[in-house]
DNA sequence: CAATGATAAGTTTTT
DNA sequence: CTTATCATTG
């Protein structure tokens, strides 16, 4: 009875779950219950008296970490599944290093620097080196060294590989290797690790302390992979040290599904497995439970076409189901019509609901044209990835104060709140400082902290200044020990004025900022009573790791309406939906024009087009469209090579396949639709102004390509059209309200003067001057 | 030093 | 079309 999970399961699912000891792969095709297996077999363990603290399994995602935890604790009881160690390489080998911090001579309250902290250090490195920046592009660079890290490659193994340095010096970049080595220097000095260090330096600490090793090896006796076929060789590194000992290990994976090899995983770790343990148990699931049998079959179809693949069928006994449709459109303004008026009809006529519908995506992007159209058509929707709410600006000021409470060598926190809000210390005096601390090898906080010691040509004004930040710093650190990490970031934006700053902005954006600046506060209370109920600790550096590692699934909001899911493909992997839009499938989109220049990336991006395809359930759509926007001109573009791909008796071409000139109806119909085109100019500034209420009469907003066409500006920004009189009460943003007293001129060149409250008469261009009006 | 406007550059995908 | 960096002015 106790193994009643047994039953639901097919034979080789069950193989796979019986299979208790030694090393074991499984390779799981899309939809074959991949999840279902691994939690069962993580409750079998148990079962089968396996203390649950001796298992680990790392997973591709936090989401998929707690779903997981939460199904296995639904089995064998909450109690024991609490022991287990769940989550992300990153997450699971972060909290390890902290504890083990000291002996790779990091503090345990280490910072974790996200990419845009790595991006601005090095290109304030590249700066400071003096090298040319349209050379050395900072996300190049720093793409180089990510690949550098996740192969083990030290700054010392590169200055010792004379290939790896000749490559650099072939693409004009001789060197990168000192950029390496100062980055990796100054990440060291500020206490602080990138994504990549998190398993770089885990290997460094397996390996140089054996006893360590020991430790958890003998901790994590049974090892569970998920998505191996995604991991990179830092981290198949740590899975080969710690399964050295009990070789039990159990990795789960789909080459077919492999595509983040642009971050440096290794399709060949899934595929040399058997190499690597002789004496590997393989076991395949096959039987796709997901999707209809010819959503199965095109995906089938369609991957076949990749020539590096293990040797694996998938197949369905679902119902046929409906062909893939395939639309195309002439813009990408008509594809978003399209999707929306899709999703009405299917939820009129086949009762679903938003959360059943997902569009996806080859390019973030993309979201924009669809959003209008959704919008439009009164559809809601949540977009995931993109600008996560951790990543805007006055979050992370918040956050760089707390990193900076934390863990004063912070150098990037520092630079970030120096001088927000706004106490008068700029860039010539933050350089001073930058040098100076490299000069004295300590961080810009101690030198500040200790400015007497150190004779900087600053004036006395400044250095008080500085003095006053370091000291407020101090405060917060002290109040860090008596408050909890809630009650000090609530203290923090308001000592700091930092809610001040944005409060007095007053601009829609401000008064979001402001919300933004509440939610994550609220978050944080939030987090606060959840880890003392847990009897976890409360402490800062653990709020700010979890922010760090957090994608944009990790905070879900408790939602009340469903919504239609918007994301990239990469981030919908291991997800289903009942319907799935796939868009976008053009030449140079997708296939990305990026990804075109060998076959291994061509071969990624079909892999992808494969994880798209089989997210569905039921309904599964394809479209693309004839022309797009690209950095706002009108470009012409060609179908996806994909869609050839794809065996044709499996789709439903719902418009005419070829682009050539054909006069149907349906090209007809949509052609009058699109408004001409003088027209576009005077609709697009008009329709933006009518959506901001809170201005009764906005300022005319004109795009700046349209200046020189005096006609247009007369139009809108004469004056009558403003609604301005004599005798008009404005208000302009720096000099506040004011009183017209006259007004004068024509077109770009009309001007009125403005009695204002504060500084007196003021002779205002209309067109520049951004006047409100008031009734 | 700060605020503003001009210009150049850029889009794959993300823990 | 958007964002990041640069140059100019107050």
């Amino acid at each position: 009875m106790q193994n009643a999970y047994l039953q639901q399961l097919n034979d080789a699912q069950r193989a796979a779950v019986e299979h208790l000891k030694g090393p074991m792969m499984i390779i799981a095709g899309a939809g074959s219950g991949k999840t279902r297996v691994l939690t069962y077999r993580i409750a079998h363990l148990i079962q089968n008296s396996v203390d649950p603290f001796n298992i680990l399994a790392l997973t591709f995602t936090n989401k998929a970490a707690r779903d997981m935890k939460d199904r296995v604790s639904k089995v064998v009881g909450p109690s024991e599944a609490k022991n287990l160690w769940m989550g992300t390489f990153h997450a699971i080998f972060a909290r390890i290093l902290r504890s083990e911090a000291d002996k790779l001579g990091y503090p345990s309250n280490f910072t974790i620097y996200d990419m845009q902290d790595a991006n601005r250090l090095i290109s304030s490195i590249i700066k400071e080196l003096a090298l040319d920046k349209d050379i050395y592009k900072t996300k190049q660079v720093l793409g180089r060294i990510s690949s550098f890290k996740n192969n083990l490659v030290t700054v010392k193994a590169y200055h010792n590989s004379l290939e790896l340095m000749e490559a650099d010096k072939m693409s004009q970049r001789p060197r990168l290797g000192e950029i390496y080595h100062h980055y990796v220097e100054r990440c060291f000095k500020s206490g602080a690790m990138d994504f990549d260090d998190l398993l770089l330096r885990t290997n460094e600490l397996l390996t140089r302390f054996p006893e360590v090793l020991m430790k958890y090896q003998e901790r994590f006796k049974y090892l569970l992979v998920d998505e191996y076929q995604d991991t990179n060789h830092s981290q198949y590194l740590i899975v080969r040290a710690l399964a050295d000992r009990f070789q039990n290990i159990c990795v789960v994976g789909d080459d077919s599904q492999s595509i983040y090899g642009f971050r440096g995983a290794n399709i060949q770790n899934i595929l040399n497995f058997q190499r690597d343990y002789d004496d590997a148990a393989v076991f395949k699931l096959e039987q796709n439970y997901r999707s209809s049998k010819n959503i199965v079959e095109a995906a089938n179809s369609l991957i076949e076409k990749n020539r590096t693949k293990l040797d694996k069928q998938v197949w369905t006994s679902n119902e046929p189901g409906e062909l893939v449709k395939v639309m195309r459109t002439f813009t990408e303004a008509e594809e978003g019509r399209f999707l929306a008026d899709e999703i009405f009809d299917n939820k009129m006529h086949r009762q679903l609901s938003n959360s059943d519908f997902a569009i996806l995506y080859r390019t973030n992007a993309q979201s924009r044209a669809i959003e209008d159209a959704l919008r439009k058509k009164g559809l809601k929707y949540r977009i995931y990835g993109g600008l996560s709410f951790y990543q805007r600006k006055e979050i992370k000021d918040v956050l760089a104060y707390l990193r900076l409470i934390q863990n004063a060598k912070d150098e990037e926190a520092f630079k970030r709140v120096i001088n927000y809000p706004i106490r008068g210390i700029g860039a010539t005096t933050i350089n001073k400082l930058s040098v100076a601390a490299n000069q004295h090898k300590i961080s810009m906080f101690e030198l500040v902290a200790e400015l007497e010691n150190y004779a900087l040509a600053l004036n006395a004004n400044t250095k008080n200044k500085l003095t006053d930040f370091v000291t407020m710093i101090q405060h917060f650190q002290v109040e860090d020990k008596q408050k909890n990490a809630f009650e000090l970031a609530d203290y923090v934006v308001k000592k700091t004025g930092l809610v001040r700053d944005l409060q007095k902005d007053g601009t829609p954006e401000g008064i979001s900022s402001i919300e933004n600046v509440q939610e994550l506060l609220n978050g944080l209370k939030d987090f606060v009573e959840e880890q003392t109920n847990k009897q976890e600790s409360t402490s800062l550096a653990t709020f700010l790791e979890d922010v760090a590692l957090a994608t944009d699934f990790d905070n879900e909001k408790k939602d009340t309406e469903p919504r239609i899911s918007l994301m990239t493909i990469h981030l919908a992997k291991g997800l289903e939906f009942p319907c799935v839009f796939i868009v976008g499938l053009e030449e140079n989109l997708f296939p990305s024009a990026m990804s075109m220049n060998s076959r291994n990336e061509v071969e990624e991006e079909r892999r992808l087009f494969y994880v798209a395809l089989t997210r569905a359930e039921k309904l599964a759509y394809l479209s693309y469209a004839n022309t797009r926007y690209r950095w706002g001109k009108l470009t012409d573009a060609e179908p996806s090579r994909f869609l050839d791909e794809i065996d044709e008796k499996y789709l439903h071409y719902l418009s005419p396949k070829s682009s050539g000139g054909s006069s149907n109806r349906f090209v007809n119909e949509h052609i009058f639709d699109e408004e001409p085109k003088n027209n576009i100019r005077f609709k697009k500034p008009l329709q933006k102004t009518g959506a901001i209420k809170s201005n009764p009469i906005p300022p005319p907003s004109i795009p700046k390509n349209l200046k020189k066409a005096s006609g247009v500006i007369q139009a809108i920004s004469n004056a009558t059209v403003m609604g301005i009189a004599e005798g008009s009460m404005v208000s302009h943003v720096k000099f506040g309200k004011g009183k017209v007293v006259s007004i004068e001129g024509e077109g770009v060149n009309q001007k009125a003067s403005v009695q204002f409250a504060s500084v007196g008469v003021k002779n205002l261009l209309l067109h520049y001057a951004k006047l409100k009006v008031h009734k």
